[in-house]
DNA sequence: ATCAATCATTGGTATAATACCAAATAAGTT
DNA sequence: AACTTATTTGGTATTATACCAATGATTGAT
């Protein structure tokens, strides 16, 4: 059941990352457009990125309707939201603002380890609230996960 | 002369931020063959990478002789040492082993600016012993840098 | 219920970064 | 000078990302 295990964290390229996490936050049924606009690519663009993720099994397509996440894909997008969070937050302990340290952030997250997150986490105090918004510690390892 | 001042520290795709710190290691004139080596790529891939460099001058290339960083070229493989160690170093305050931290860091080093390096350097209090190498402040913007 | 307008997809093409192979060329060695 | 080894060139491939133009689907209006 939990996916999450065995992840390196690293499965999906930058972008494909930014497309899981705003399906998350929009939640539902989302149009190829609505994700096209939010990410300043052409429609067409958006639906070829769509085609291969549906073809990974991250999310259900059905063409001319919408997309939505898939379980795997829904538990990936929690574990990309909860990455950047801590990242930020991590960042802002070095003296950078949430604005800085989220754009910061935003270049480099993709590359950065579920286990690497699991350690920081944990080194934190696994903490709750972030600077770019609340983190959850479903998928993190932590043990006073809900 | 400072030419460290105005730059993002983004210049750089991944591969050549490898390149450029394997010639300032290396030091002198070195022969693509041993970027080839090093690098594991083929050496047709290395005289190719080198040819770009050399064009952007970050190195001079004499054909069939060697490749050598300009000063330009070397000021930024300084700082390519430096942000990677900074960022090693950082990333075992959370827990993650000098190889653990080394190997994250090769994954996302290139896409961090040189002005988080600076932030976080200066909140670190310019740490002179990493876990991956010496860290020097020419670069970093430290007041008691030399 | 059909047509027009809009939305979404497909097909073609482009770029940057990275890589390999085979062929050609230069260098070094005897 | 010939032979071997090192290096470069030219061609091609892949992955990730992107756009445009053309096609196809959906929907809202009449």
């Amino acid at each position: 059941m939990d996916i999450m295990q065995e992840i390196t964290g690293l499965e999906l390229s930058p972008k494909k990352v930014e497309y899981l996490k705003f399906l998350l936050k929009k939640g539902g049924l989302v149009k190829t457009t609505d994700i096209s606009n939010e990410l300043n690519v052409d429609p067409s663009t958006s639906t070829k990125t769509i085609t291969d993720l549906s073809e990974s099994g991250y999310v259900d397509h059905v063409p001319y309707r919408g997309v939505q996440l898939t379980e795997v894909g829904k538990q990936y997008a929690e574990f990309f939201v909860n990455r950047h969070n801590i990242l930020s937050l991590m960042l802002t302990h070095y003296g950078l603002s949430s604005e800085e340290s989220c754009a910061e952030v935003s270049r480099f997250e993709s590359f950065i380890s579920k286990n690497a997150i699991d350690r920081i986490c944990d080194s934190m105090g696994h903490p709750t609230v972030g600077v770019c918004g609340k983190i959850k510690h479903i998928s993190c390892g932590s043990l006073d996960r809900l």
